[in-house]
RNA sequence: UAAGACAUAAAAAGUGGUGGGGGGGAGGAAAGUCCGGGCACCCCAAGAUUUAAUCUUGGUCCUGACAGUGGAUAACGUCCACCGUUCGUGAGAAUAGGGAAAGUGCCACAGAGACAAUGUUUCUUUGUUUUAGGGGUAAUCUCCUAAAAUGGGGUAAAAGUGAAAAGUGAGGGCCUAAGAAUCCUCUCUCCGAUGGGAGACCAAUCGGAGUGGUAAACCCUGUCUGGUGCAAGAGCAAACCCCCCACCACUUUUUUUAAAAAGUGGUGGGGGGUAAAAGUAGCUCGCUUGAGUUCAACGGCAACGUUGGACCUAGAUAGAUGACUAUCACCCCGCAGUACUGCGGGGGACAGAACCCGGCUUAUUACUUGCUUGGGUU
RNA sequence: GGAAGAGUCGGAUAAUGGUUAUUCCAACGGAUUGCUAAUCCGUGACCCUUUUGGGUCUUGCGGGUUCGAAUCCCGCCUCUUCCG
């Protein structure tokens, strides 16, 4: 899990990205990113009740996307906050498909380093 | 449009942050939010102290809920035992199970009539009219008999309508034109007395009554129930407003200047108030030790209770167990051999605390044990 | 976390406990027309039938009360709204 410092808490921070920040989708996965003038990233995963009503599977839907930023997280460039919205698409879907679908987001994004 | 990033001499203590290590971390339903209780604040009433206010005790009426009896419990619409009813060959299973003789309403269509009602067909009695026959009379007319039409009265059984039909059903006697009411015997239901039981109720005898259904229609009787809910509520810091004190700056007045007074603004300190703000939009408390979990003994048919020992078992706040690999335990299947082992394959559901408990309801995996009934076989 | 409300044909919308559940729009079929539009008539679903027609199930789902439930009662499901 990623630590809570790298974690979006605060309201206005929402607000400020949804309001300013770059889109990308892919699939069942999207993504709004701005700069934060910080010299760390700052995540959020927002999985919402239209998902499911069960929330265990919300919990583990909002895990794997936490465990995919965190195996990523060093190839990523720091200064960003990040909020990822997935769509009910991604229920039952597989792990290496959720992981695959969000690293091409991130490539689109433009936010890894060249390696 | 921001402050968390970043920056700040040393030491000690405290606090906080970061990194590392160790330990702990969901349920039988955590769910639905359908009931009940604790807890908190507010409302009303009474009483005490009495300036405000505080403390103590209580919750009438309305509304709503519940409804066999006895018990369990903090309480319940829950649980246990028993009674009645219904179903089943049976072991058993189900059961919102007070009152229709307090009153009101409703009972479509059909039917005479849906509650002190009605008279259709049939039967019977009587009046009137007409016709036919007979008797009496000179005749009108009158009497008797029969038939038809029509009006009034009585009417058991049967037919018919409907979910339901006048009210327990059957037999006999009396009476009558035929009947009913009434009387006798048996039977059914309800009520009362006697007997058994703690009671609901049960068995028999005696006495009395017998005037449909519906209260998950209004209602009556009995019992319980004030309202809002941890987003309840309490405190601190910061913000804003007011007042006081100190210092600084500026302006005005007095004054020869110095200085003093007043006003405005700022900084610091003190006091009072405001909005108030939320499971977290600053922090703390409430917040997890509680009608707690577990073991034993005793009491009780049981639900449960009493006593003693042991244990501490989530308290987050963008919100707690994820991915892959290996190994071990459990269950199932197959193969191999001596009751066990080895190899291979498969499986683990429903689902995640948010103040805390007791229930109900719903979702759902695998397995185990005991008792009993019916059938088959021996 | 807490508090309210709703569910009737594809979409809207009626219905004192009482025939076979109403109306409008849409869709489909037919009539009318040389062809359309408009107008008129019919159509809930499934099964059997060449048609006429017949049977069964129908007011989110499952029970109950009642002679009889869209309606009354109980338990679920789904959806919507609100909470400084």
């Amino acid at each position: 899990m990623l630590s809570r410092k790298y974690k979006l808490k605060r309201d206005n921070d929402f607000k400020r990205v949804f309001r300013q920040g770059r889109y990308y989708q892919e699939d069942f996965i999207k993504l709004k990113i701005l700069e934060n003038n910080l010299k760390i990233n700052r995540f959020a995963f927002v999985v919402g009740l239209k998902i499911s009503k069960k929330a265990v599977k919300r919990n583990k839907i909002r895990r794997q996307l936490d465990v995919v930023s965190q195996q990523e997280f060093d190839r990523i460039k720091p200064g960003f906050d990040i909020i990822v919205l997935p769509s009910p698409e991604i229920l039952g879907k597989d792990y290496q498909v959720i992981k695959k679908t969000l690293i091409n987001l991130f490539k689109k994004a433009k936010i890894l380093w060249d390696s």
